[in-house]
DNA sequence: CTCGGATGTCTAGCGATGCTAGGGTCGAGC
DNA sequence: GCTCGACCCTAGCATCGCTAGACATCCGAG
């Protein structure tokens, strides 16, 4: 038995080599150079290998979501945790979302630009992304107001921290102002 | 002087009827499905013909996102003057503009997932787009509350809207609850 | 009215993309 | 040591955005 468990050690690191190459690709080139044939150049295999793994493109920019949405999610709780008092709490919680989607653009793409094939509010909706809303409605639902639902209320922070964080990596938004906009969202989106 | 004319005169109606047709296209099949050579075949024209209006596709996607630019302030200077007081103002804007991404998925990607190559927040930032944000910033900029730059206030509203649309749109949140999301929104954002 | 030139359009093709079929190689197990 | 199966690579397909060069067409001058 140790040679199949050998081999599927082997399958397994293969897989996340795959995985780590793809988002290093995307962070230093963006996703239009991440190609099937450069990627496979980089891990030094051939392309049908990528086949083994996954389905296709679609599905290597899913497990790179994936893995953004767990690391994320550590992001948002270790912010969160070291804050004191509620308003601390979900200002650090913000700036932590807005500074992860800024230092990690890419991943931040392959989470909600791109298409991961990737089931979002539903039954089969993969669990590090369920998780990564769990981590925002921890410190989001506290703060939600009497009378509001704590879901509806941390979809609708979400919201805005997703569109300040897109709006400002598309060049949308002056880059300078973003502590003000937290300031300002903090202030008037939660209850305190 | 005649002949000049006219043929400028149909140059200009084939470059309308090259953008009505991405558009179309776009919004019957998604942006995917929007070749260059699909899109030839449906003007009646050979591939080269596109180039000579325009740089490339990406500039194709820039002429419907400018369209749509101008649209989307038609529609958000309507509903908020359609409305008495700022309360209702400022919710008409909001529902229209969350209407108009459903309504036109297609033209919305152009506008902001996509890349059209256009410039914003700059100096030489297209007229429609500058527009679209002042018709945002006229209805915006008087619940801003006090102290709060009118400009700020209506890049983190303009953010959550756009937050909402794009997360609805991707299947991110659950499509039921926009109407609540609004008003939460608007009541917890806007200074009255 | 004719003819040269410019303007405009099309055919054909280039490099690159995602993805796949089919053959070959190498190692595990009897 | 041999056989058979798992594994991987070479080669190729259809399609993509884009472009060069040939061909036609129409305008304006003589």
């Amino acid at each position: 038995m140790s040679v199949k468990e050998r081999k599927e050690r082997e399958r397994a690191d293969r897989e996340r080599l795959i995985v780590a190459t793809a988002r290093e690709l995307a962070e230093q080139q963006g996703w239009d150079a991440v190609t099937t044939r450069r990627l496979a150049e980089r891990i030094e295999y051939s392309q049908p290998v990528l086949y083994s793994h996954f389905r296709g493109k679609r599905e290597i920019i899913g497990a790179v979501a994936l893995e953004g949405a767990a690391e994320l999610a550590d992001a948002v709780r270790a912010a969160a945790s070291a804050a004191d008092g509620p308003r601390a709490r979900v200002a650090a919680l913000a700036r932590a979302y807005l500074d992860f989607a800024a230092r990690n653009p890419a991943v931040y793409d392959a989470m909600f630009q791109l298409d991961g094939g990737l089931a979002f509010a539903e039954e089969d909706t993969p669990e590090p992304l369920k998780d990564g809303f769990a981590a925002l409605l921890e410190s989001l639902g506290e703060v939600a107001g009497d009378g509001v639902h704590p879901g509806l209320f941390t979809e609708v922070f979400w919201a805005a921290l997703h569109g300040l964080a897109t709006l400002t990596r598309a060049g949308r938004l002056p880059p300078g102002d973003t502590e003000r906009r937290v300031e300002l969202l903090v202030d008037r989106l939660a209850v305190l």
